[in-house]
DNA sequence: GCAATGACGCTCT
DNA sequence: CAGAGCGCCATTG
């Protein structure tokens, strides 16, 4: 319907975790009509360029984790930021999903 | 155009 | 709980 790649549909979800909010890769590609290729959320994430705002730091793993490497301090960064919107990250570097985990408002548009 | 790379999720043992 | 294997696709050089 969109002649938007399944990244920009990806993207597109992302941007509307709400702040204080996670969601998982999974659940981000569910959601953007890829059941099953939470990789490509990943993927998509990893291509990430910039310019493009995308709150890509409130999308985790189905473990609650991070599944960043820090090699550029992006886990870091992530955890941070999620902390600074009020995410409670545990000393394991995981997040209560059950706490935080983004729930679909869905409902109409 | 080809080949290689890359932020996952789930099930089973 | 820990480890391993399988399936999926798009982007970049």
């Amino acid at each position: 319907v969109t002649p938007l790649g399944s990244h920009a549909r990806i993207f597109a979800v992302v941007k509307r975790i709400p702040r204080g909010a996670v969601a998982t890769y999974g659940d981000v590609a569910r959601i953007a009509g890829l059941p099953g290729q939470a990789r490509l959320v990943g993927y998509a994430l990893h291509t990430l360029k910039s310019g493009t705002r995308v709150p890509w730091h409130r999308v985790i793993n189905a473990q609650g984790r991070i599944s960043l490497g820090d090699r550029s301090g992006g886990a870091t960064t992530q955890r941070l930021r999620l902390i600074s919107e009020g995410v409670i990250v545990g000393g394991n570097g995981r997040i209560a999903l059950g706490q935080f985990r983004w729930k679909k408002a869905g409902r109409r548009s």
